[in-house]
DNA sequence: GCTCAGGCAGGCT
DNA sequence: AGCCTGCCTGAG
């Protein structure tokens, strides 16, 4: 079935190849096309929203939820209008979403991230997926699901090797170990504030301040999270050494990704694509 | 050869 | 607590 999703704030470029995800693919059309968990999607940007192309109507909510349509980013950007910068930013990127993700993909995802570039993340992602995940559909050549804690775990680190995730291998192990064990609970951290669920996260090995970060913000939507990485870094140094505007509130987050693609789009020179 | 990529662990002070 | 340093891999 189709469904016209008519919305504002929603822009498939800018939300799915923001670096908050890795594995939506643009077809020749323009059209995008995704997996999450065993939903698939093929949407498409219209003048008003966009068309979603599902099975049926309980995907239609899946998807939605993904996309995060319970927020109101009008509001979230008028509020950050008593910042000159971070207005200019988020007007500029208006239709950038904050997905939500499933928490285990996630996870790896920006484990596999760090020391990182994008296109290289992509491709480790793109092998970890063909190699040990499911082939769940023959659309558009095959789309494979990412691999459960339960399957990694059962792997060796040569076995991961295909992958070429170098010494993120021993990382992407022990977060599929302490998920598959019970060790840690993924599903526990929707429950858990900020603080907690960083922490939580923080005793998987390669799991720092950025990638807990990126994962609270990213699978839990906790906008609280302001993920600090080397362009955002420069961008606090050189324009909020005094620390973040007040009417950023509890959506830094989302402030972060505003700021993060305004500022990475000045900088052509710096572009690994 | 070199540096850099949306960092982190481990060791040091 | 805060500062180093090394790290797989591949593109420029």
């Amino acid at each position: 079935m189709e469904f016209h999703y008519k919305t504002s704030c929603l822009d498939l470029r800018q939300t799915l190849e923001s670096g908050q995800c890795f594995r939506w693919r643009r077809l020749d059309d323009g059209a995008y096309v995704g997996i999450s968990g065993s939903h698939i999607l093929k949407i498409r940007q219209t003048e008003d929203g966009a068309v979603l192309t599902v099975r049926d109507e309980e995907e239609k909510e899946y998807w939605l939820r993904y996309l995060d349509n319970d927020t109101d980013y009008e509001a979230v950007i008028g509020q950050f209008s008593e910042d000159r910068i971070l207005s200019e930013a988020a007007n500029e990127n208006r239709g950038i979403r904050i997905l939500r993700q499933e928490p285990f993909e996630t996870l790896i995802s920006f484990i596999i991230s760090q020391n990182n570039n994008i296109p290289r993340i992509a491709g480790i992602i793109s092998r970890l997926c063909e190699n040990f995940g499911e082939r769940v559909s023959e659309e558009y050549g095959g789309m494979y699901s990412f691999p459960d804690a339960k399957r990694i775990a059962s792997l060796a680190a040569e076995d991961l090797a295909p992958l070429r995730a170098g010494f993120r291998v021993r990382y992407i192990l022990d977060a599929a170990n302490k998920v598959n064990s019970g060790a840690i609970d993924l599903d526990s951290i929707y429950a858990m504030n900020y603080d907690e669920g960083k922490a939580y996260l923080k005793t998987i090995t390669g799991v720092g301040d950025k990638v807990a970060d990126c994962v609270l913000l990213f699978a839990y939507h906790k906008t609280e999270a302001f993920p600090s990485d080397v362009w955002i870094k420069r961008v606090v140094a050189e324009y909020y050494s005094d620390g973040l505007p007040e009417c950023m509130g509890d959506y830094k987050g989302i402030a972060q990704q505003y700021l993060f693609e305004y500022f990475r789009k000045r900088t052509p020179e710096k572009q690994t694509v």
